[in-house]
DNA sequence: AACAAGGTTAAGAAATAGTCTTAATGTAGT
DNA sequence: ACTACATTAAGACTATTTCTTAACCTTGTT
C-alpha cells in the first residue's frame, strides 16, 4: 500500500506518532479507480473519507436539466467526500468521479470515528483541514457574489495553476458557474 | 454574565462537563454592541472567535467600488469570525458590523487554542461545528453555480425564515449577490 | 492507426441580470 | 416629533450570459 504520501500530509499539520500511523494505516484501503469511475453516485450514502495519492476527482450535482456543476476537484494530497451525506447518514444527492486514472485511500465512517475517538489528534488534524477547506470556499463565495464571470476565471487559473492545465475547459466553466460556450468567449477576449 | 445560551450550544454538541464549563466561561469576555458598530474592520487582524448571545452581525468584504458584499450573517447562538485572518494571523480583508444592538461573548485566539490542548472535546466541538458551516456553505457554492437570483432568494427565504424577517432587503440582496433594486424587481414578479 | 466520443470554438438571437435615475416611503437618533 | 438618512419602488436603458446550431479539434479506446 503507498502510505508515504498520506503520512506526510499529516506531517503538515500535526505529525503522526508510530502508534497513531500504524493505527490509521490499519484502517485504510487502497483502491485503483478508472477514469470515469465513481466513487459516490447520488441516492447512496456516502460511506468513506477519500484520500487522493494519485489522479483527480470532480464532485458534482446534477440539476433538473440534466446538466452538471462542479462543487469540488481533488487531485493528489487532498481529502474528498460528501461531508454531510458521510455524517447524517442520509443518501447523497452529489456525484464524485474520476477525471483521471487515480489511486486512492479509503477510510470508512466508524474506522474514522474510532481514530477520533482513540486520539485526540485526528480529531485536532481534521479539524485544522476543514477550517483550510472552509476559508478556501468562503473565498469560493466572495468571488461568486462579487465578480464577473471573466474575474471568476482569471482567480481559478491563478488559483489552481495545476488544475488548469489537467482539465478540460468545460469542468472549468462547470465550477466557476458558466456554460462551456460563455467561457470559450471570455477566453477569445482575452487574447 | 450571560452564560446560558452557550452552555446549551454545546450540549447540541457533547456537551461540557463542569471543569470544561468553568474553564470556559473564565475566558470568556461579555460585551455589548450597538447598532453598526464593528468588531472586525478591515486590516485588522482577527483576534477574537465571537458567540452571538443576543443581536446579530454581518461579516462583508468591500470590493473596489466601494459595494459591500455578505459573506455571512450571525444572529443568536451562531459563532462569527474571520478565521483565515484568526489563524494565519494576518490583516483581514472584511468587516463585522452589527446589524442590530447586540450582546456577545468573545474568546481570545489564544485562550481557544489553550482549551483545544487541555480539553480534547473542544477540538471535536469546533471540528463538528465548522463541518457543519462547510456543508451549509457549500449548499450555498452549489446555488451560486447553478441557480437563477429568484431561486436563491427563494431559498434564502426557505433557509433562513428567521433572518429574512429581521434583515433588510439590500442585506439579503447582497449576499445572494445581486443588486438591491434587481432583488425589488424579483419581489414585484412574485406577487 | 483509426474510430468514436467528447471537447472547443464560433456567431447571432434571445433572455436574464444589472445599472442609473428619480421619487416615494420608512426608520433611527436627537 | 423632527430631521436626516436608509430603504424600497419603478421605468428606461445597458451589459452579461445563455441558447442554439454547427463545424472543427483532441483525446481515449480498441
Amino acid at each position: 500500500m503507498q502510505t508515504t504520501a498520506i503520512i506526510s500530509f499529516f506531517d503538515s499539520y500535526l505529525s503522526l506518532d508510530e502508534t497513531e500511523k500504524e493505527e490509521l494505516i490499519n484502517r485504510l484501503r487502497e483502491r485503483k479507480i478508472k477514469r470515469r469511475q465513481f466513487i459516490l453516485q447520488e441516492n447512496d450514502t456516502c460511506k468513506h473519507f477519500t484520500f487522493v495519492v494519485e489522479g483527480c476527482f470532480k464532485m458534482y450535482a446534477v440539476d433538473k436539466n440534466g446538466y452538471e456543476h462542479n462543487l469540488q476537484f481533488a487531485a493528489e494530497n487532498e481529502w474528498i467526500a460528501d461531508i454531510e451525506s458521510l455524517h447524517k447518514e442520509k443518501p447523497s444527492h452529489l456525484y464524485i468521479e474520476a477525471i483521471e486514472p487515480s489511486l486512492i485511500l479509503q477510510i470508512a465512517k466508524q474506522d474514522l470515528w474510532d481514530l477520533y475517538n482513540l486520539y485526540p489528534k485526528f480529531d485536532r488534524n481534521f479539524r485544522v483541514i476543514i477550517e483550510n477547506k472552509f476559508i478556501e470556499l468562503q473565498s469560493r463565495v466572495l468571488q461568486n457574489i462579487s465578480s464577473t464571470a471573466q474575474e471568476r476565471y482569471t482567480t481559478f487559473l491563478n488559483q489552481y495553476p495545476n488544475l488548469a492545465n489537467r482539465l478540460p475547459n468545460t469542468q472549468i466553466a462547470s465550477y466557476i458557474g458558466i456554460t462551456p460556450e460563455f467561457l470559450s468567449k471570455i477566453r477569445a477576449e482575452k487574447l
